[in-house]
DNA sequence: TATTGTTATACTCTATAACTATA
DNA sequence: TATAGTTATAGAGTATAACAATA
């Protein structure tokens, strides 16, 4: 099976590849904005959830330790795109809610990227995005942790 | 064109997420070695131009500044993977090459990698992956750079 | 003067361990 | 005692600006 090797290699050199260039837009996009990919990532499950997330569901869903998260929180705090609050019922508990300009921020990054995967797949029909799009819901690879969305509930 | 709409925001949450799953494996199976992502990034170029790199070559292949690379160098240096030589044609270049340590760790980690893709692709037949790999070469994104391999010669 | 690489400085991300407040 | 979060500490990656050596 050399030919199956071969794509092997293949496909492992594009993945790489692509997970370079898709961190460095992203990163490149979010500069910007004054925003770290870290900190785009702990936004995101905020938005998915549409509601506000206690520190420990953050930490679980960017799967981080609790410590990094807090620092990850504080300059977010700082630009204004995320508030803390006590849980009233749990005082433990700090919760975390996205604020206006934070809802603001996450769309208008998400319609810059949506132009730009346009412009990336004009030349592709509809027939071909959507087997893509079975292909990347296919591959496992090695973790199989979805994003924005921890096992914690 | 409601479809292609949904095709984009579909893509670009897979993307999103497979770029984080790559990335956190790769992170993972480097940590056995206790290399980090940006140090095996580095060690890329200098395997796969089969020869020493200088310093600026290094850092623009890997689209660092050269400060940033002086410390992953330095720290490459001391686990014994690379070595750092002045050019002796001109004195200002410093040359930086893997040892057979280094050159041994590339060959684990490939090794370990196509491991791991086989086992991810078992369900899919040659025909399919193939598709697969015509799609994310022909997908552009907004970079074009290509990884280790930077425009300088 | 221009280029190569390193140092100095500052900031972010990262984890572990110790700590505080609450349960 | 156990849990949630922060603080303390240490190290890596990142860039910019200043610097030394060489061209």
């Amino acid at each position: 099976m050399a030919r199956r090797g071969e794509h092997i290699e293949a496909l492992e050199r594009l993945l790489r590849q692509l997970t370079w260039l898709e961190r460095k837009s992203l990163a490149q996009e979010l500069s910007y904005y004054g925003v770290t990919v870290p900190q785009f990532y702990a936004l995101l499950p905020l938005e998915k959830r549409g509601r506000a997330c206690s520190m420990n569901e953050l930490a679980q869903a960017t799967q981080r330790a609790r410590a990094t998260m807090t620092g990850i929180i504080d300059r977010l705090v700082r630009m204004g795109l995320v508030e803390r609050r006590r849980k009233g019922s749990d005082r433990r508990v700090v919760m975390v809610g996205l604020t206006r300009r934070g809802e603001q921020l996450l769309e208008e990054v998400r319609a810059r990227r949506r132009r730009g995967f346009y412009k990336a797949l004009e030349k592709f029909d509809d027939g071909e995005i959507d087997q893509l799009l079975r292909f990347l819901e296919a591959l496992p690879l090695a973790l199989s942790w979805e994003e924005g969305d921890g096992k914690s509930a």
